[in-house]
DNA sequence: ACTAAATAGATTGATATCAATAGAAATGGA
DNA sequence: TCCATTTCTATTGATATCAATCTATTTAGT
């Protein structure tokens, strides 16, 4: 028979060492897993962080442009804000301008986390930042955002 | 009482507009989507794509080696492989030489889906790097190691 | 050969992610 | 006002992710 399609050894190493979107999700795995050993005595994930410091705002804002400005999809923020719920740390009101909508803010208990937090994120974030090269976080920073 | 300690909402948008774990987070999602919706068509999401591709090799490799290139832990590793078991394009079989391991090979059906996915994920990575600068995305490639 | 330590994966439980779908409420046009 | 459309969110089902824990096997020290 021998009629199977093969693809060269050498294609696969080519797409390995350069396909964008597995060093993004390699490194964002990578990533997760330092932020989370560093807030887990605060209690947080990285992306339960993210969240939570996205909703310490003047005016609680609506679902839909938290989910955006975190790159996720609505349901993905539904499902992610219920363990936050649970441990009373965020709140999902219906908003009474627009009863479809809910709007999300943090209880002061999340705020007190979030306190608890922070120089945690400040400490595990410069010591990043030092692996790459000066002005190399910003640089990064606006690579990955001409991605998006 | 009045008693709550707040994060100053300027902080807020400092930790929005420099934490690089967020800025990885999102730009995987949104790698992830695009190329989820390129190689649907093929049967494959980003991460089987380049799961797949890494079995691509003259030798079954071991699991273990397999969740370093990938930067997932290894339980993540076994769970991804069952959909892919389950289709009949990987084969997981006791190491001979060591029956605690395992040797990851992909069958003649899953060759033939990676043959189908490739130049879907030439053209979509084609794209992407066209939105970077010239000698950005080996920079950004560099960049995303430094922080692995 | 025997046994303690190390290694390779698997399982469980919790959260994260998104597509597809459904529901409720607001909006706009007739 | 009425109804079709749009918008905002929730639910379901599948996969992805990891910590904690477990079993089986190999390796190393004796």
């Amino acid at each position: 028979m021998s009629n199977s399609i093969e693809i060269p050894f050498s294609t696969t190493l080519m797409v390995r060492d350069t396909c964008l979107c597995l060093h993004v999700q390699r490194a964002a795995r990578a990533l997760a897993r330092l932020f989370d050993d560093a807030l887990r005595p605060a209690g947080l994930t990285n992306g339960q962080f993210s969240l939570m410091m996205s909703l310490n705002r003047p005016e609680p804002p609506p679902m839909g442009p938290v989910a955006a400005l975190l790159a996720m999809d609505q349901t993905t923020l539904t499902a992610a804000l219920k363990p936050l719920q649970r441990k009373g740390w965020v709140t999902v009101m219906e908003n009474p301008r627009d009863r479809r909508g809910r709007l999300l803010s943090l209880t002061t208990e999340g705020k007190a986390v979030l306190v608890k937090a922070l120089p945690i994120w400040k400490s595990t974030h410069a010591m990043i930042d030092g692996k790459l090269p000066d002005g190399g976080a910003e640089r990064l920073r606006q690579d990955l955002q001409a991605l998006s």
